[in-house]
DNA sequence: GAAGCGTGGTC
DNA sequence: TGACCAAGCTT
């Protein structure tokens, strides 16, 4: 298969061969083009939004579905519009508030960097990239992210949609491999547009991309706008070589007690005895495991009495909480 | 680098 | 219907 001449005038010329092939399977203008009129209108993209709602909303949406997010972000800027409104509330309310979004620890994160964000950054949420990743739950997409969406800076923002796209339309594979984030980035860099504003909205039409078109099991080829460039579309689509991936299986493991009892306590203000946990899982072996774990991850505590509070809580008619 | 970490929707 | 998947982070 030949790709047809390419009729717009704008092409960059490049000057290596690595930046050939990069440049001539993604070329912005065109994602931006059909980002332009195919963007999902999602809150956190409004312009005049805060760098906090920001980060929340990526927090949010690490491993979790946009319309799962949809409400509880917007409860949480509601509730806790600031920093220091999150900061000066208790974990557990926070934990609560996350009600069940998964992954709970993002919550206790999320809390946990407000807090440092308020100590460390007179309540202002960093705009450097090492500062943020330097925060806890915020790691090196999330950090870019925050510093691309919230600040306009001129940096690789690259998440499972944008690997995936980069190992279709650049290397010709069905799937993106293991770990290799980092490389990505530095392609990612090389096609960045040079005004960083215009950076930031090329790494959200490329995950939008991926997130809209260029999906993992069911791709949209024929709706895609860099479909004539595509090199897995000029290799013929083939499927994906290597090993399969290893399906995390969830029933039955730690993770769903954790889970089962971390919905118990959420769901009370009132301090838990260990008999009322009892109920949530039939093996107590496997129960006193997963209690253990929340206890060690700071999600649950332990007041004097032996009850269970989720971490955090203030409970004013309570011993005070056993420290871990 | 692999494993652990929630929850629910989809095909 | 069960495997796969969804804007990752931490250890």
């Amino acid at each position: 298969m030949i790709s047809p001449p390419l009729a717009t005038p704008t092409r960059q010329v490049p000057t290596t061969a690595t930046q050939y092939a990069d440049i001539g399977a993604l070329q912005p203008q065109r994602v931006l083009d059909w980002y332009a009129g195919a963007a999902r209108d999602l809150p956190w993209r409004h312009s005049g939004v805060s760098a906090w709602a920001v980060m929340v909303s990526e927090v949010m949406l690490q491993q979790t579905p946009v319309v799962r997010v949809l409400p509880m972000w917007t409860a949480w800027m509601a509730r806790w519009p600031s920093p220091a409104a999150l900061a000066d509330d208790s974990p557990a309310e926070a934990v609560r508030a996350w009600g069940k979004l998964g992954y709970p620890r993002r919550a206790m994160r999320l809390h946990a960097a407000a807090q440092q964000v308020v100590t460390r950054f007179a309540g202002n949420v960093p705009s450097a990239v090492e500062d943020l990743e330097s925060l806890p739950g915020i790691g090196a997409y999330t950090a870019r992210a925050v510093a691309a969406f919230a600040f306009s800076a001129r940096t690789p923002v690259v998440d499972t949609n944008v690997g995936r796209v980069l190992a279709r339309a650049v290397h010709g594979r069905a799937q993106a491999g293991p770990s290799v984030a980092a490389a990505d980035r530095a392609k990612m860099e090389l096609l960045l547009p040079a005004e960083p504003a215009r950076a930031a909205v090329f790494s959200v039409a490329v995950m939008e991309l991926g997130a809209l078109v260029c999906t993992a099991a069911a791709p949209d080829c024929p709706a895609c706008p860099i479909r004539p460039d595509c090199a897995w579309q000029l290799a013929g689509a083939p499927a994906h070589a290597g090993p399969r991936r290893r399906s995390q299986r969830f029933e039955g493991t730690d993770r769903q007690v954790r889970g089962l009892l971390l919905d118990v306590l959420r769901t009370t203000s009132e301090p838990v005895s260990i008999g009322d946990l009892d109920g949530a899982w039939a093996d107590g072996a496997q129960r006193n495991r997963a209690l253990d774990s929340l206890l060690l991850d700071g999600l649950v505590g332990q007041l004097t009495d032996g009850r269970f509070v989720l971490a955090g809580e203030r409970t004013d008619t309570s011993p005070a909480i056993m420290e871990l």
